[in-house]
DNA sequence: ACTAACATGTAACCCGTTACATGATTAT
DNA sequence: ATAATCATGTAACGGGTTACATGTTAGT
């Protein structure tokens, strides 16, 4: 259930489009949770007939048409009441830990690649995080309470983030001493 | 496919039935992959059929028979193989993170509940994985290779684990200054 | 003509979760 | 008796991924 509202908590700003929507998850609540354009109409239809979301049609010129949806009254109740349900924890999983414990003589050269592409995903995405950082972020004490929380996620991403290439630099030096050459 | 291949790996230095292996899922390889006893079971199967596992009954005394499952030569030739497949990078996906996005003065001391549990369960987690680490990691260069992969993924849960509680508090000293009284 | 970005969907499949089910043995 | 641990499964459901599908407009 937590789609529906991840989806309206992109929604509480502004109305958006399943295609925006599906642009958003790629970067910004999408660091957080993740879905494709698949998932978003699918659940933008039940979110609408279930009175969530109510929509409208834009007329674009030098583009197609779009449908925005908003978040209704019902929407914002339901996502202010969901907020106070238990969440449930996290389960981390990562297969490139499961193939860690598969390493070996042979392997470490392979598993140091994946490692370093891990560890370039990561540079680039703190670097998002750093410019949004900068931009929105920069006086954390002066933002209205709910954009608090966002800077919070934000700062949670940047931690892990730099923590996770800190591991993999550990990592690519062990596993350069352990590769068969 | 990684839940196949994640029992393998546990299967690597012993033979264990489909109730051991659903226990280790909650600890050790569980710390990065989970997975309950109604997957294993029918993983197991699969596997079996496949010619990757093989299985003996093993009469007990006291308890109920069990079946033992080990990798076949087929078996270990398809972990080996699985290593060196691209592993798809990781989503990080957090409900609690999103819940952040809705941050108010009405919902931030439940927020800071959930948070304060998190943080009580990564201590939790930090025990056992510090445990571990005494008792089988103290002297990680004279490890064999193998045991250096499973090093490595257990000093990133570690390092992770102790960012997330830093983050935790500095999240609860904002969250408290933000609650409504 | 072709490519890229904009825009929206359906269908099949796989995997994980929840619920349901059964049965042995030991300890209280 | 009854609870706890050991031990092994089936079935239904729901959500996410992959593949398939279509159409517009702008730019080269």
């Amino acid at each position: 259930m937590a789609l529906a509202h991840a989806i309206m908590t992109a929604l509480l700003e502004d109305e958006r489009s399943g295609y925006e929507l599906a642009r958003d998850f790629e970067t910004s609540l999408g660091f957080f949770w993740q879905a494709s354009h698949q998932q978003i109409y699918q659940e933008l239809r039940k979110l609408t007939e279930r009175g969530w979301l109510d929509k409208r049609e834009v007329r674009q010129r030098g583009r197609p048409n779009k449908m925005v949806y908003g978040l209704t009254a019902a929407g914002h109740a339901g996502l202010a009441q969901w907020v106070f349900a238990k969440t449930r924890t996290q389960a981390a999983k990562d297969e490139l830990l499961v193939k860690l414990y598969n390493l070996s003589a042979d392997n470490a050269s392979h598993l140091a690649g994946e490692i370093g592409e891990r560890r370039a995903q990561m540079m680039h995405l703190l670097y998002l995080y750093e410019k949004i950082r900068r931009r929105h972020y920069s006086a954390p004490a002066a933002l209205p309470t709910r954009h608090k929380g966002v800077y919070l996620a934000l700062t949670l991403g940047i931690r892990q983030g730099e923590q996770f290439l800190a591991w993999c630099d550990e990592a690519l030096a062990l596993l350069a001493s352990v590769a068969a050459r």
